[in-house]
DNA sequence: AGCTTTACTGACCAAAAGGTCAATTACTAA
DNA sequence: TTAGTAATTGACCTTTTGGTCAGTAAAGCT
């Protein structure tokens, strides 16, 4: 499919090991903190010389950005594409229930992030001004058309997509406290379905918006 | 006032440097988390002796225990003393309000929680189980009865909580990228009024409530 | 096969971490 | 006063930290 010829036996291990490391440091820095991480931690969990790491990553930090990096390029926004023809309640709602399902089904990544912001968000900075907030005023544009042409509540835009964040991420980051306060263990798979129905209904039904049909999927 | 009747000098000087100690390792703990956050750091902060916070705290767990500690006996929930026959639309109105100022003007407990929430509440597992727990559940049970009486919408009464608790609580662990977004250097003076009323907005509303009048205060 | 170059890593290092302790300095009470 | 006790802290210790580096192994190339 690519230009790639020769597999090249060095870069195929490379990438092998790189992907390993990574997969490792993701776990104990979204686990422990960029601080409560070590080095020889994340060694032993990716099963490779310690001196492998920094070969690869020159310092702890280029780790950190490394795998700040690839989360980022997997990272999907959401409301792509949503224009003001569409209709603001199923787009919504979708919005909210992707949101949850990432949010109990793979935490870890929305740990990282928060753990990050929580610190000043030395690195994501530049990732917020350069990606997160032409997106949000994009979006930001979108819902003021939809509340222009009283398709939906009059609210600040910026503070809805806040809401929607906050409540979502919640049940990722604050696991920890949900669960003791259920008196749960872990998520069970109606947690998601309750969690989705409880948030919509708030939202939604918040700015003026009716819980869209179920569609089948 | 006290029993207290010779001031104690070695007693006053001792909680006089406590004190110090203790907003010291308040502020690095929220700003940079248990294991960014050294000893001798606190010590330089409060400007005293590493040797003596050793002396008055005995480890580095036991400072952080203490800095918790502090924090929790000033802790107040909120929503005392609710009962069945209060409004539930002033109720949740005054609770979202005060906790958006919270949010606002002290930042630092709220975030000094969220971090040891992140990693898994090591030492606030105990704290939610014997505080938070039960003062959840008997709020729950007004929240249900408020339901049961067809004051308000029926929504799990759990995840509204946890829906306040994140909105609210967001502009404070969040605000770092909460600013990024909306472009901002810090919260002024209409925020905490703009947040107030895009948040009680949406969750009063959306359980079915109105926006109680204002009160004077 | 042999030569070059890149990939790798064990051994090592200085700095900083949390923590101990013996010596010194206050206080207190008689 | 002064003896006795508790408070204080400078010096020191061990462990761990992130990071370097010289030497070895492994491809790659002709």
């Amino acid at each position: 499919m690519t230009t790639q010829i020769k597999p090249n036996k060095k870069e195929v291990t490379r990438e092998k090991n790189q992907k390993l490391i990574l997969d490792a440091a993701e776990q104990l820095f979204s686990q422990l903190g960029y601080d409560g991480a070590s080095m020889s931690m994340v060694a032993k969990e990716a099963q490779v010389p310690k001196a492998n790491i920094l070969y690869y990553f020159k310092s702890k930090d280029g780790l950190y950005e490394s795998v700040i990096d690839r989360i980022i390029a997997n990272w999907n926004l959401g409301l792509d594409n949503v224009t003001i023809n569409d209709d603001p309640a199923t787009v919504l709602y979708n919005y909210i229930k992707s949101k949850v399902i990432l949010a109990v089904e793979q935490p870890m990544q929305s740990r990282l992030f928060a753990s990050e912001i929580l610190r000043g968000a030395p690195y994501l900075q530049n990732y917020f001004r350069t990606n997160t907030r032409p997106w949000v005023k994009q979006k930001v544009d979108v819902l003021q058309a939809w509340m222009d042409a009283d398709k939906m509540d009059k609210v600040d835009p910026y503070h809805l997509l806040f809401t929607i964040w906050s409540t979502t991420q919640y049940y990722a980051d604050f696991q920890a406290e949900v669960l003791l306060v259920m008196n749960k263990l872990e998520y069970d798979e109606t947690d998601v379905a309750q969690i989705t129905q409880s948030i919509t209904h708030i939202i939604l039904k918040g700015i003026g918006l009716k819980i869209p049909e179920q569609s089948e999927n």
